[in-house]
DNA sequence: TAGATTGTTAATCGATTAACAATC
DNA sequence: TAGATTGTTAATCGATTAACAATC
């Protein structure tokens, strides 16, 4: 089954959409609503289903609680996923201070950065110097990290990750990391995201015409 | 010609690439060359160029300086796009802090957040009210909107931004955004990425095959 | 039953890649 | 010239969409 990034993308809208019609009272959904409201269609739906193997009945559609429990399963759901993050600038900080991790079950367990402003062991969320990371994440047998330093130090904070047994990576630093080909490498780069809508935006008011913006990693909603 | 969020970041890359290839002192450069530079196919640098106009020489390849000067026009470099931003959070305060955006002909002129603690009219980059964010847009004419305050707050924001005139909206709130067909709206959700991440690692972990990371925002780098 | 909905197969669409003629 | 490289056309690949049989 090939598996790309646009639908696991799907499949968390699904999930979080879902969430949303079951606290507005819905039991069972049919693909139709929620293509609706994830804002693809019908078929799509049913054949990220019948990919992943979900299915409903042919004419009761689907039971929503049935559909979150096989989307949070497929999505990893029923296991905390621990990660760090290595810098603690602006990004790093976004990250530790978000508050819907938990539901994601997902779990920041330790920040590291190089200045020893930032560090600071008693926190919820404790912050230690960049040079113990390598042996919290083996201790902890960590698998996810986040890479939010300035790009110099990048691709060195990455081979250290890996080296520890970190499998993969979501990059902020705006360059491109190197590892090796059982390593997930997930790069995003915040500058490159406002130059493409400034030209897209700029096509629409030039010409009139819509840019296909067809955004890969778009968030959900109803 | 129709042109897909993938293509234009590519552009983009083959630029900086080109800028970091230029100062190692080249002055021509083949498709081959600058293939590997960005990690793409050859033919697939070709049919970029030659679906935006950009020739180069039969047998002499491309000229850098040629090159650079064509990409920069198409990608809008030779006016500077002026940007506003909403939310001073940690997000916000990352992207006024930034400083590689002079060289891409953009520039943040001002920031407006709702907490007077953000406030700061008098800073390098301005802090106003919320409230004048509207009046402000309209009067410098500002085509281009980020959004980094709180989900809920996002919508009414987006609205007020686009009632103002904005065309082209960068969202990190993590919900959808609705616009009229002539905005365009690029959802970033550091989340999800996250979540995808995640996902992949764990399908790697498992099943030792490598899944199929297609971002569709990696940064560039030689 | 008749109508509605699923699940799947076939068709379409678009993007990437391969092949190769043109030509420097 | 011979070899190398571009530019373009055709082939491939994958994802989305349409069509429709199965069936509740």
């Amino acid at each position: 089954m090939k598996t790309n990034k646009n639908c696991v993308i799907r499949l968390s809208r699904y999930k979080n959409a879902l969430y949303r019609l079951k606290s507005l009272g819905f039991v069972k959904i049919f693909s139709d609503n929620l293509a609706d409201a994830v804002g693809v269609t019908a078929t799509q739906v049913r054949k990220d289903f019948s990919q992943f193997g979900i299915s409903g009945t042919r004419k009761g559609g689907y039971q929503i609680d049935d559909l979150i429990n096989n989307l949070n399963r497929l999505l990893g759901k029923d296991e905390i996923h621990k990660v760090v993050v290595a810098g603690i600038g602006n990004i790093g900080t976004a990250l530790l201070n978000y508050k819907g991790f938990e539901k994601e079950s997902i779990k920041i367990i330790a920040g590291f950065d190089i200045n020893t402003v930032k560090q600071n062991a008693a926190g919820e969320i404790p912050v230690f110097p960049i040079a113990e990371m390598e042996n919290f994440i083996r201790q902890n047998q960590i698998k996810i990290g986040v890479i939010a330093v300035p790009d110099f130090a990048a691709q060195q904070i990455a081979d250290t990750m890996i080296q520890a047994g970190v499998k993969g990576i979501l990059n902020f630093a705006p360059m491109r990391l190197h590892g090796p080909e059982n390593v997930v490498i997930n790069n995003v780069n915040l500058v490159l995201e406002l130059e493409n809508t400034i030209y897209f935006a700029n096509a629409v008011i030039k010409t009139g015409v819509v840019g296909q913006l067809t955004a890969s990693a778009q968030p959900d909603g109803v």
